[in-house]
RNA sequence: GGGCUCGUGGCCUAGUAUGGAUAAGGCACCGUCCUUCUAAGUCGGUGAUCGUGGGUCCAAAUCCCACCGAGCCCGCCA
């Protein structure tokens, strides 16, 4: 939970009093005041609403309340808002504080199966995922994320064929494993032997044969490990990892089918679920376990030390977290909340991506060649800069960079991939966030000691200080709607309230300096504290 | 065929949940501003029948219906 100065819903207690009001009549960001109050469903004449309002509200932080047409217009006063932030980040280090939830919070994110490396339709998973998770944990829910490594069923068993086939007496590399991976999948058609092949190799599996698990688990695990190592390139790192085969190994598949045995049918020997007029099934005829039963399980054992489950999903498993949620909730008692967070598929400009067909960008080629982008601009731009700062400045462009141009699409929009844009820095990007950091913080190191405490506030310093009181609202709703794409709008939004002021209100040397400085130091710690949500890196120069 | 999602200037996106003030940004293009703190910036300009057609309403990008176009799903794959 949030806590700051909310003026906002301070006003509106005020209102209720006199008039049924709901948080949705007022609005925070309209041009005409600084909270808007619509006054087009109310009984009274509006000059009396106007009136009545403005004689109750004798708050000291308003500044005016001025009557237009059907709306009502709150001014607050710039200091009021200041002090609010000021003393928030004097006193707790942070605005907005924060009331540590007793609740914890698990988001599976990513869970990519380990059959190659990540590729720029999968990294939207791990980036939406991750920033989800900083967000949930900023507004005070203990939380932590977790990859589900699928190392059982018939893609890392082809994997592990795939090598066995093709490369065996090579070492396990993930290029070996990636072409023997794709040489079992265009060999299939020819040669059905292979599909019998693997179809053994499950049965072989489930039957927990350890010799054969741990290999498979071997091969993932080299994957699995590349995957990581991308990841952490971008500043993601995963909590933990649970490993499927586990589930069966250990009996929870069993003995959740067997919980489930008054709900299955069955056909010849395979067991389904009756979900509406759709069969789910949960084994094969074989007696095998499918995806859909191990995922019941994980999701039990998640709930098991979790109050509130996150998964982030791709949008083409709709119809599977539709018909795991309803067998969590009325057959299994799942006792947890929980939330699908889906997003549409990324695709190129030339088409759809598949790691079988080999037709991907993969997150390290477009992470080397943003790295490439960016030191060539920063040669220009900076002839002074030495090879080890531009190197720095590099990763850090490149990484939030790629983040950023992700998560600020709304998650069910489709998106479509281009080299144009991701090596864009100029306009709705990363860099133009971290180049008004670096801006602030070189006016900063140049501050002097210097007096006077003017209150006045032009409109450069109010909009740039309104931008940053304004902070906890976003927070708040993105945590609502599980948007990481508002906190990216917001943060687009403080960036140009603060190039304004930048470049209308001089500060070192000017008779404001004292003022301006502050709103200065308020302005840095909110830009560190927002970028830290989406994963964007500030540096001091840039 | 059935279900879900998306459709906003030449291109990309915000606004749709909760209907309400001139539809807001970015890219590209044209022009402006560096002897004040980083021009990866600022300001101005060109450019939108908000997919199409109906409906509801004092009021529709937003709600309802139909249609068109794109994506995804409709496996004893994951």
């Amino acid at each position: 939970m949030l806590l700051f100065d909310d003026y906002k819903k301070d006003i509106l207690e005020e209102i209720k009093k006199m008039y049924s009001v709901s948080e949705n009549d007022m609005d925070i960001n309209g041009d005409y005041g600084d909270f808007t109050l619509k006054i087009f469903k109310f009984q009274d004449k509006k000059e009396e609403v106007y009136n009545k309002i403005r004689a109750a509200l004798t708050k000291d932080y308003i500044e005016k309340i001025d009557l237009q047409g059907n709306y009502i217009n709150f001014f607050i006063r710039a200091d009021k808002m200041l002090n609010a932030v000021e003393s928030s980040i004097e006193t707790f280090g942070m605005y907005p504080n924060i009331f540590q939830d007793t609740s914890k919070a698990l988001i599976e994110h990513t869970s990519s199966n380990p059959t190659g490396p990540i590729h720029v339709g999968r990294i939207r998973n791990s980036i939406i995922g991750d920033s989800i998770y900083r967000i949930i944990n900023r507004f005070g829910t203990r939380s932590c994320t977790q990859y589900f490594v699928n190392d059982s069923g018939k893609q890392v068993i082809s994997l592990y064929l795939g090598h066995v086939k093709y490369h065996e007496e090579e070492p396990m590399t993930v290029e070996n494993l990636l072409d023997g991976y794709q040489k079992i999948y265009s060999n299939m058609e020819k040669d059905p032997s292979i599909k019998k092949e693997i179809q053994e190799l499950d049965e072989r599996y489930e039957r927990g044969d350890r010799e054969l698990i741990s290999n498979i688990q071997k091969t993932a695990a080299i994957v699995l490990e590349s995957i990581t190592a991308t990841l952490e390139k971008l500043g993601i790192h995963i909590s933990t990892y649970v490993w499927e085969s586990n589930f069966i190994l250990y009996g929870d598949v069993a003995s959740l089918i067997n919980r489930l045995s008054d709900e299955l049918k069955l056909e010849g020997n395979a067991k389904y679920l009756e979900i509406g007029d759709k069969k789910i099934f949960v084994t094969r005829q074989d007696g095998t376990s499918l995806y859909f039963a191990r995922d019941l399980v994980y999701h039990m054992f998640k709930s098991e030390n979790f109050d509130w489950i996150i998964d982030v999903l791709g949008e083409d498993h709709k119809d599977h977290a539709k018909n795991l949620d309803y067998v969590l909730h009325n057959y299994l008692d799942f006792p947890s909340r929980i939330n699908y967070l889906f997003y549409g598929f990324v695709s190129l400009d030339t088409g759809k991506m598949s790691t079988r067909k080999g037709n991907i960008i993969t997150v390290n080629d477009l992470y080397e060649k943003t790295i490439e982008e960016s030191e060539k601009i920063i040669r220009e731009k900076r002839p002074d800069y030495s090879e080890e700062t531009v190197g720095q400045i590099s990763r850090a462009v490149a990484s939030s960079s790629i983040r950023f141009n992700i998560v600020k699409i709304n998650a069910n929009k489709p998106l479509t991939f281009r080299w144009s844009e991701a090596l864009n820095f100029e306009g709705d990007s990363a860099p133009y966030i971290m180049y008004a950091y670096a801006r602030a913080c070189s006016v900063l190191s140049r501050a002097r000691n210097s007096t006077g405490s003017s209150k006045e506030y032009n409109e450069y310093e109010k909009n740039l200080i309104k931008a940053m009181y304004l902070y906890p609202y976003y927070l708040q709703n993105s945590v609502d709607f599980l948007r990481a794409d508002i906190m990216a709008g917001y943060m687009l939004y403080l960036v140009k309230s603060f190039n304004e002021f930048y470049l209308n209100c001089p500060v070192i040397g000017n008779e404001e300096e004292q003022k301006r400085i502050g709103i200065l130091k308020a302005f840095k710690r909110i830009m560190e504290d927002s970028s830290e949500l989406l994963g964007i890196q500030l540096l001091e120069k840039i």
